[in-house]
DNA sequence: CGGCCATCGTTCGTGTACAAACAATCGGGC
DNA sequence: GCCCGATTGTTTGTACACGAACGATGGCCG
């Protein structure tokens, strides 16, 4: 009845049918991301921060003053996605925003005095959950799968 | 072993301060994603689907029929993100669903007649993108590296 | 000087991601 | 039978993710 493609139908053959969803490296990403968020959440509590929101905090502690997109490189945020990061932190009074007078375009941003305490008592914190994501690997074999993905990343 | 919190506030020493963004496993892992997705949407073309959505559609083909709860669970998605992709494929007449007569909480998912047509189209692209995500390794280090990350996925 | 293009920040629309609450239904224990 | 707890699907609200378009500014070049 159906004409057109010929080998249409389900042969056999192993071309098609041999993606197989688990083995695919962007449904392990997708998934091992998750794991992470996930470890971040509940380790990081009552603190109630995202991932993005302490990597932009991180970021705006090691550089002191930086504008919005400077940021958004820095921490590989779009740039309509940083409004989001930034309003949220703004709100919460963790940072500060204020016009660069050189280049007008520009918003500086940098921490603000309880931003900064915040990233100090945080930083550990941080490091505790990078280990924990990566617990299910040997100690010596972390390093090594780190150095792959970041081949991975852009 | 000391577990308690006397060192928290420790000095520069390897902690605190050492918290390099760059390193840091969850932030590769998203950027890793990122990469993938764009070579996703770059590869997939004028098809216009998604990852998750091709996901669903794959599974769908696997197992032939299956509640939307199931195939959640199958593709590492919530039910309320489900939700979403369902319709959307729906909208584009890619699957079908109907309520199960034995359960009646139930709907049931199949792929339509063009949803097949169009996994059979995909499948090799699916095997593409893989590929290209994978490109900067080594073929000799991708099973490794394939290994080792999906320890880290639940 | 006056165009021209790049950059900066903003907004809109679409698509994940997930917690939380909800109605409907199912299953088991009594 | 009936109640209770679990499961199924749905909605709401918050938070990334990014393409696309926009006004405002800045640097450059002719």
């Amino acid at each position: 009845m159906k004409r057109g493609t010929l080998e249409t139908l389900s042969g056999p053959d192993a071309d098609g049918a041999s993606y197989v969803l688990e083995e695919q490296i962007g449904h392990l990403l997708r998934r091992a991301h998750q794991r992470h968020t996930s470890l971040f959440q509940e380790k990081i509590g009552d603190i109630q921060l995202t991932p993005l929101q302490f990597a932009a905090l991180i970021k705006l502690r090691d550089v002191d003053e930086v504008s919005q997109n400077q940021l958004g490189r820095m921490t590989a945020m779009d740039a309509a996605t940083m409004q989001g990061v930034i309003h949220r932190l703004l709100a919460r009074g963790l940072i500060e925003r204020k016009r660069d007078s050189a280049d007008r375009r520009r918003l500086q941003l940098s921490l603000s005095r309880s931003g900064q305490a915040l990233v100090d008592e945080c930083a550990d914190i941080g490091n505790e959950i990078s280990e924990q994501t990566l617990a299910p690997l040997e100690p010596e074999d972390r390093r090594l799968f780190l150095d792959m993905l970041s081949r991975l990343s852009f």
